[in-house]
DNA sequence: CGAGTTTATTAAACCGGTTTAATAACATTC
DNA sequence: GAATGTTATTAAACCGGTTTAATAAACTCG
């Protein structure tokens, strides 16, 4: 490989005024630039990132944590990387992804983290990965609100989860539904826990008080149950303990696919007899589903894009002022799986 | 940020030294290291990445390039790229997404690619993203074999697609099918040119014709059909063209799901009148679909881990003979999609 | 037209590590 | 106990760029 000094010495120029015309940094003659670049050409000669990196103390990329532990990718996660990548290289950032536990990294490769910033997936309750980011000096955005303690002032990007399963609530109470089950995520996600006390907030507003087996978590992604989870609770309680349910909230598509096989098993069918109300998951194969899925549109992307933009206002690469926390509005998307129910009384 | 020559001062050794103990490419005694280490936790002292990676050469990271144009993630991509990062793991190595047709970085932007090799997965014929990391003399790993001018000698990994549609036909076949329609992929894709003259030869073996009318190809990503692709099909040659079908293979979950509506709004059923057999979809979700799919399990987490391996052969990380091309089996996972015919005559 | 200002260029220092070649300290061997 | 071999340590060169401070050349302007 052609280095700077190559270049330098065909050209006719101090290796300076190469630098120069590459990083754009100086004005350099037009007489100049070109024959730099001529030669540069000639020698297929690059730039070393690495070089370069060393003393501008950039290396032009952005970590990416995703949550550990047994990785997993979902739909949300799918659109959110495909929202961080895209806004990444608009400003010339590249994205590396990052699951290594970090304090697992043996001696030999033991060095500095080589990212500029860091987006950080769905933090646990006090997240070794940002406690690194902070104890490294890492700039970082979060999604999901930061749950570590000696950690206050944080940037972060997030639905607004309080006001979603509020307006889920509305909805389905709207439609007649009072007994509403809550096939929630897993519990140790930060996520889970605020869904879960704006669930039973939002309807309480309604009047309606949430019993214990109403509200389910997600089964650790390795446990016997996983797999079966949302089919098991919905065989449990609408079959075998004959509650009374009129409408199911599931975290994902997936789930909410679960139930869909166990709502036919019972016999029953949706909405006709169970509404199904999706909170997350793949618009494609929710649109495909029979009935198809009425959800609430997270707009992974566009999180993703946002929190990019909020780590560039971090790096200075964004001038100006900015909030340091967004909330990115979800969206219903009405489909087949709800139903309107009571309305008898209502119309006639 | 403390610095080797901080560490060195204060432990009363020179750099060099500081380095080996960290890099540990040389030995050094007990006492000097344990000052050295004493020292570097007091300083909070790691070494730096770029620095090291200056004069090593080596950025410990390998590219990971997902097919442009429409940036979109599937099942298939997403375990494999999970394959990927944990194997990269495995070997200190981390994992750069990388997105950007390279001719189009801008120059203040532009440098050398901070990676130490590639994987590249579902070239397309004549793909860029391959001539240049020839010409860049990036070692790269495909999925999927290059149809490139020009580049005779590369490693690859992949499915073996002749064998798999050879299988797939077999067992249709042996369960009576005759009349087999294959909705495959996007024409473009260097899989989807094997598979198509695997399938139409795997069906003259045994003696089958395959008409035109019974090939199709996923339409562009971002073209109107994309969405309802699967369904327009069976509902045109199901249905308004009456011809006969008792089989659909589809090229993965999504499209089988389209295909499973198409079905039911023409009043058939699953697999009683039409069978689906998926290539390649996610396995919770074919589980959980009603009825489950049977399908192929193209097992793409192993193939990125394959490759990873493949390519630290290349980086000499690891050490030995090895195969240049791995093919990864794929398996056939029987679930309740696909139905027996004609077992009438056979067994009366 | 000469003092003052702006602009493009350069030589040298620098970024923070690794690596080479030399050396000092300690073991072996005869 | 001198000659030889081994091991840990070090000073200095080096990786390939950027940046600083100095300078030369080209403009302003009264």
């Amino acid at each position: 490989m052609a280095k700077i000094d190559d270049v330098a010495r065909l050209a006719k120029v101090s290796k300076g005024t190469v630098s120069n015309v590459f990083s754009q940094k100086r004005p350099t003659s037009n007489e100049v630039r070109e024959r730099v670049m001529s030669v540069s050409r000639q020698l297929n000669y690059v730039p070393n990132h690495t070089a370069r990196s060393l003393v501008t103390k950039k290396t032009m990329a952005i970590g990416l944590t995703i949550p550990h532990g047994s990785f997993f990718f979902s739909a949300f996660h799918t659109q959110f990387i495909n929202g961080v990548i895209l806004e990444a290289a608009s400003y010339g950032y590249r994205v590396l992804l990052d699951i290594i536990p970090v304090h697992e990294v043996k001696t030999p490769f033991l060095t500095s983290y080589p990212i500029d910033g860091a987006v950080v997936m769905r933090p646990t309750a006090n997240d070794e990965r940002i406690t690194l980011m902070h104890m490294g000096q890492i700039p970082f955005v979060t999604v999901g609100h930061v749950m570590n303690e000696n950690i206050e002032h944080s940037t972060s990007v997030d639905n607004d989860n309080a006001q979603m399963m509020s307006n889920i609530c509305a909805y389905l109470v709207g439609k007649g539904h009072r007994d509403i089950m809550f096939l929630n995520a897993n519990e140790h996600m930060t996520v889970s826990i605020d869904r879960r006390a704006s669930f039973v907030e939002a309807m309480k507003e309604h009047g309606l008080d949430v019993e214990e087996h109403m509200i389910h978590h997600k089964p650790e992604l390795n446990s016997s149950e996983y797999m079966d989870y949302g089919y098991e609770e919905t065989m449990d309680i609408l079959g075998k303990q004959q509650k009374k349910v009129t409408a199911i909230i599931a975290d994902d598509d997936r789930t909410a696919f679960s139930v869909l096989n166990a709502v036919k098993d019972l016999n029953l069918s949706v909405p006709g007899d169970v509404s199904i109300f999706v909170i997350c998951g793949d618009n494609s194969m929710m649109v495909q589903s029979n009935p198809s899925l009425t959800s609430m549109d997270l707009q992974p992307s566009e999180l993703g894009a946002q929190s990019v933009r909020l780590l560039m206002h971090q790096l200075g690469v964004l001038q100006g002022e900015y909030e340091e926390n967004i909330i990115v509005e979800g969206k219903i998307i009405e489909r087949n799986s709800v139903s309107t129910i009571g309305s008898d009384e209502d119309r006639e």
